[in-house]
DNA sequence: GCTGAAAGACTCGAGCG
DNA sequence: CGCTCGAGTCTTTCAGC
C-alpha cells in the first residue's frame, strides 16, 4: 500500500523532545539537548522537520479562564431548521468570543459547542441573545460542567 | 465588596503580551518589547506576574492527533450505577490515554469525556473494553464529532 | 543527520527613579 | 513598584562533514 505523503517517523529522541514541549512549551532546548546527548542544533533541526511534518501544529500559553471570572463551562447542543444552515451558524458562531469548541456531530443535535459564561445568568444571556437568534437555530440543549477532571493532550 | 485575593490588573501591555505568547508560545519577547516599546526584561518581569496570579497557567506545544492517525473525536456521556462512583470512575478514566477530557455534569449523564479514536472501530473497541468495563459504569451514548470547526482560547 | 561557532535573544540580579 | 542595564546562558542559523 503507498501512502500519498511521508509517514512520520518519530524516534526516542524526537519523542522526549515532544513531551518536554507539551509540557512546557519554554522548556530550554539545550536543556533537552543534555538531557538526550546530543546538540542544541540537531534538537533544532528535528523540531523544524516535526513542524513541517504537521504533528506540532504550533504553541501556545495557556490562560486560565476562571482568573477572569469565567466559572461557568458548558456543552450546548444545538438543533438546526435545516442541516443546510450549518455554514452560516458557524460563521455566527464565531463571533461569539465565548464559544470556544464547535463540533458538527452525529445523534440529535447537529451542533454541538463548549462555551463559557461568568456564572448562570451570564449563560442565560449568552444563550437568549447570542445563540438562540442565530438563523437557523431551532433549540438548544445546554449541559454545565461542574468540576472538569481531566484535560490533556494526546500521548505520545 | 472585598476580594480575598488581589484582582489581576491587566493593562494594554500585558494583552499585547498575551496576545502575542497565546498565539505563539516562542514569539521572542524581545519583539514584543519592540512593538510595545519597553525593554524585554520588563516584558519577562509582566510575564511572571501574570504566572504568579494564574491567568497564565503554563505553555504547550500543541500536538494534531490526526497526523497520529486519530481520525474520530467523540463525546461520550457515561451514566453511572450510583453517582457516587465517580471518583474510582474516573481515576479508571484517567489511565485511558485516548480520554482527553473529562467533566461532572447536570443533565442525564453522570460524566461526560471527550476521547479520540483511530476509527470507529477502534472507538467501539475503547468503549467496550476500556470504558464499560469500569466498575459503576451503567451505560454509554456516544456523539461522534464529524468536524471540528472552531477551536480557541477565550479572548483576552 | 549531526557538530561547532557566531549573532541575537532570554533570564536574572542589581540598582535607579 | 515598575523600569533599565548588564552578565551569563540559551536559541537560531549556517557552513561543513
Amino acid at each position: 500500500m503507498k501512502s500519498k505523503s511521508k509517514p512520520i517517523i518519530i524516534d526516542g529522541i524526537d519523542k522526549k523532545i515532544l513531551r518536554a514541549l507539551t509540557a512546557d512549551a519554554r522548556t530550554p532546548i539545550l536543556e533537552i539537548a543534555r538531557h538526550v546527548g546530543i546538540s542544541g542544533a540537531a534538537i533544532h533541526q528535528r523540531l523544524r522537520k516535526l513542524e513541517k511534518s504537521k504533528l506540532i501544529s504550533g504553541s501556545q500559553f495557556i490562560i486560565d479562564p476562571k482568573v477572569l471570572g469565567y466559572s461557568t463551562m458548558t456543552f450546548v447542543g444545538i438543533y438546526l431548521e435545516k442541516a443546510a444552515d450549518n455554514e452560516d451558524v458557524i460563521r455566527a458562531l464565531k463571533k461569539v468570543p465565548e464559544v470556544l469548541e464547535c463540533h458538527y456531530t452525529t445523534g440529535d443535535w447537529n451542533i454541538f459547542i463548549k462555551m463559557l459564561a461568568y456564572n448562570n445568568n451570564h449563560l442565560m444571556l449568552l444563550l437568549n441573545n447570542k445563540i438562540q437568534t442565530i438563523a437557523g437555530v431551532l433549540r438548544t440543549e445546554s449541559i454545565i460542567s461542574l468540576d472538569q477532571q481531566i484535560n490533556r493532550q494526546i500521548k505520545i
